[in-house]
DNA sequence: AACGATTACAACCGCTCACTT
DNA sequence: CAAGTGAGCGGTTGTAATCGT
């Protein structure tokens, strides 16, 4: 017993039509978005509801931007690659006007060249995972086993690397109430190298009166005093990405860097 | 000009997850 | 709790456009 086929044997494939198009957007315009197995019933197409809902969201919703991918947008594509893989869907989120598929084919025709160009010669084996980007950012590579769509988390996991004490301490006293994925917080903040561990050596340092890593800052809390006291330690807040996957790996490598024991 | 190779990108496909019943 | 369904996601493919010979 097979799996059931999405759609029926008499739709259209390939390129959409001017007229398919229209179609779909005065649809979309009247009815919103959604139910696009009824989209593609209702409206008369002979398309299958994800073809409407792929054509809809990668082409014909407005504000949908094309080509011409700018150097900050590339920038930040790599940077956002570096630390996420190829979970395109959020690195979209973070490029207003484009979509996944538009930045994945970006990636898989450009980036990925013009990146394993920049890489030659390879690093030496005692790097491990890390290499050196143009911008003498430390490179860590994502995991190719990330799960591709990480189960929610609804209490967001908090790990804390605190060197003063050497308590490797995997609780924060940050409240409950805090949801922050790192993907929001991503989105959430202003344009920082220094949230894209792009560079933890550089903001590592030896610095004695300041013995810690800053990843990024929490945005701040009105309510929560014990925030604060996250603040100047190194703390990540997931919740798509349970500690096995994203934040695990990250924070082993931090962890392997500082010399700490996991 | 013709033809094969390469590139770019739109679209398809299968898998997974979340929600509903 | 299990099954069904809708939707989202990322890998892959097909093909038009471009390039090189």
């Amino acid at each position: 017993m097979g799996r059931r086929p999405c759609c029926s044997k008499e739709i259209n494939k390939g390129a959409w039509s001017r007229e398919e198009d229209e179609t779909l957007s005065k649809y979309v315009a009247i009815h919103g978005e959604g139910k696009w197995q009824k989209v593609a019933q209702n409206a008369g197409l002979k398309r299958c509801g994800k073809s409407c809902r792929q054509r809809w969201l990668n082409y014909l919703k407005p504000g949908i931007k094309r080509g011409d991918i700018s150097e900050d947008e590339e920038d930040m594509i790599i940077r956002l690659h570096r630390l996420l893989g190829n979970r395109w869907a959020l690195i979209a989120k973070r490029l207003p006007g484009r979509t996944d598929n538009e930045i994945k084919n970006y990636w898989n025709t450009n980036l990925s060249k013009k990146l394993q160009n920049q890489q030659q010669p390879p690093p030496p084996p005692s790097s491990s995972s890390s290499h050196k980007h143009k911008h003498n950012h430390v490179i860590v590579t994502p995991q190719a086993t990330m799960p591709r769509r990480p189960k929610a988390v609804h209490h967001h996991n908090k790990i804390i690397f605190d060197d003063n004490n050497n308590n490797n301490s995997i609780n924060c006293p940050c409240s409950d109430n805090e949801e922050a994925s790192l993907a929001d917080f991503l989105i959430d903040i202003d344009d920082d190298d220094q949230m894209l561990l792009a560079n933890p050596i550089e903001e590592h340092s030896n610095d004695d009166n300041n013995n810690k890593v800053l990843l990024g800052l929490r945005k701040s809390s009105p309510s929560s005093s014990s925030s604060d006291q996250c603040n100047n330690k190194l703390l990540l807040s997931e919740k798509f990405d349970p500690l096995e996957t994203l934040l695990d790996v990250e924070l082993k490598r931090m962890a392997s860097f500082l010399g700490l024991k996991n």
